[in-house]
DNA sequence: ACTTAATCGAGACGGTACGTCCCGTCTTTCA
DNA sequence: TGAAAGACGGGACGTACCGTCTCGATTAAGT
């Protein structure tokens, strides 16, 4: 019998100024150094209505997470994944900007900071992969369907391994910054893993 | 300026006893609730004798990780990576076991806890990466050096991204725990890899 | 500036249920762990019927006090002081009665907490004094006073000073527990007093 | 088995800052606004140091009255009991000197407080009994022994209640605030209680 | 009887203090 | 002099209430 709070009084200013704060100050001082405290002072706002609505800082951060690609898919970030014809092109395309993301400290620190959170804490990480993950993977499957479909890729290949192949790389490197990401990193993870899976012409 | 503690005369019995206690707390509580106090607590031990020789709870788990690769590698770990002449099979091998570990909870806590903590924190991540993971990725590219120089696999090829392409979807499964970690994963991880970068024969 | 309230409008039941809330809730954790969510819980009505209608917890704790009092008076206690002629008589009849009421909890805890925080808080103290304590004082006085008109004490008698004489004592041993409170103790008292303000027959 | 300090190893210097800090923030806030950080911050001091030493900030109070009352001791006050030979003198000595410290708000705010916290906590009530009042009590009562024996008052006297009906008055008027505390107020007891108590000559 | 305005139960809100846990430093005592 | 022990100043935790504030839903007046 959990206290449910009533969602539908809910203030959307303070909501809405606890995201960013949090935003901000991951941003500032890192995942470790976030505290409760300080999102809730940088927002104007009591402890009370974060503890009220988010179970952890983890879970705030998910959120303001969620609300940042919501933004950017709003501000003109591709709608669904592009599909010129041109697998190859198309998945360089995508991991490009991806690894521009990942270079942007704005997405970097709380992207880190989540990744980390939910490698560490199974259900954190499952609302992880079920709200930002997933979603991601399911449009680099869709557009691998696709292609398979066209005959562009074999009858056989196991989509979801492909997708796996493509983006293990990039967020092993991202990660463990064994070395730098750059767009020619990209561009030779596409070839090599289309160099396997692709049909020979 | 007496900062640097002298350390021949450190106590060895303290030290192992520091580190076996941070693997077994890590492994019970994880790594954000593991503290210096408990685990001071656990070895029998005063709490500066921890901050005299580790900076941090991520240095003193790395060393513990360490010591316990160390172990392993004693007990009759693979010395050196498995060379049959077949790149896949040892490939698959070497993958297979190392899927193994990933499903060990002894071994999983810890290393989890110290990937995750890395991510987050470069000067750990640093240490991480040239202590830990540094020698493993030498193995595997070592081993492809051998198959390049025997012809198996294209001249041309990035061995550091060979290396990626093999490892990274290994991790991104673990890390992200988007699916279970199987054997049959990790030999189609091998096959579609070889598959793209091997010669036709 | 609409800030006093319709009294004219105000529910009956809920001052009650929050009267009754607050007796028992002092009686149960005591005055300092007496809140004004709790009473308000108890009582089935929001918090800010009470903010609306009282100051302060101790002010809700007075009026429950008042009207204690109030339906005690009621029952069948003593309406006025008696005056049987004998003045060492009526005041061991009614410090008796007195002593009673301090031994039991229903009384004792409310008053209690009511003394203690009218001790600290002056406004407090100021209002507990003008409703609760005077009125009763009085009562002595004028016993007093009859007596003194009869001749049964000095002429010269300073009554508030013999009231404060005859309940001082018992206060005292009230509020600070230095001794059980019994019959005897306060028959003594009257004794001791009118033994030095009484003529001498 | 409650973890229990080390004494031994107590700072001073943070105990003493403790009190002082208390007896300060009693006079300026009062009881009921004084808090634990305030005097943690007040005394430079960290909160654990306080909860690690006292169970509740009426606890450090009581121990502040406590080196209070010895500084007053110390610094000349009356060591033991005046003597003089006249009871009545001696009494209304002491009860003169009592009432002015009652006018002191550097005692007075103090001594409300732990009385009217002990009147509400009986546990914390018999430490003050034991600590503070009582050993004043016994001062009183010695007193009138010596008196007694002297036969300046009966024989059959019980010394304890006429130590109640000296200073239960006294209290009473202190803690209810029913008038103002004056020498004469407190000579006029003296007066009224000998008078019942005492030889006739 | 019908409107209308205030009170009501409920509870979210910005805050303050609670009492606890742990941090990293410092001090004491012992081997 | 390194180590076990643990007190210290400090900061954040997650909780409990504070007193204020908005919400519909009664509810009791005055029309």
């Amino acid at each position: 019998m959990a206290k449910t709070p009533d969602a539908s009084r809910r203030s959307d200013r303070s909501r809405r100024a606890i995201l960013d704060a949090a935003l901000e100050l991951v941003g500032e001082v890192g995942y470790n150094k976030l505290t409760i405290e300080a999102i809730a002072a940088r927002a104007g706002v009591g402890k009370q209505t974060i503890y009220r609505w988010w179970p952890s800082k983890a879970a705030v951060l998910l959120d303001a997470s969620l609300a940042l690609a919501g933004d950017a898919g709003t501000e003109g970030g591709w709608e669904g994944f592009p599909d010129t014809g041109d697998l190859a092109a198309d998945l360089k395309y995508v991991l490009r900007a991806t690894v521009d993301e990942m270079n942007d400290g704005k997405y970097d620190a709380p992207a880190r900071a989540l990744t980390a959170a939910g490698a560490t804490d199974p259900a954190l990480g499952a609302q992880f992969n079920e709200k930002l993950l997933e979603p991601q993977l399911a449009l680099y499957e869709e557009r691998l369907r696709t292609a398979r479909d066209a005959g562009q890729i074999a009858e056989d290949t196991d989509l979801r391994l492909a997708v796996e192949l493509l983006l293990g790389p990039l967020t092993h490197r991202w990660l463990l910054r064994t070395a730098p990401l750059t767009h020619a990193f990209t561009d030779a993870i596409v070839d090599r893993v289309l160099g396997g899976i692709a049909r020979v012409s």
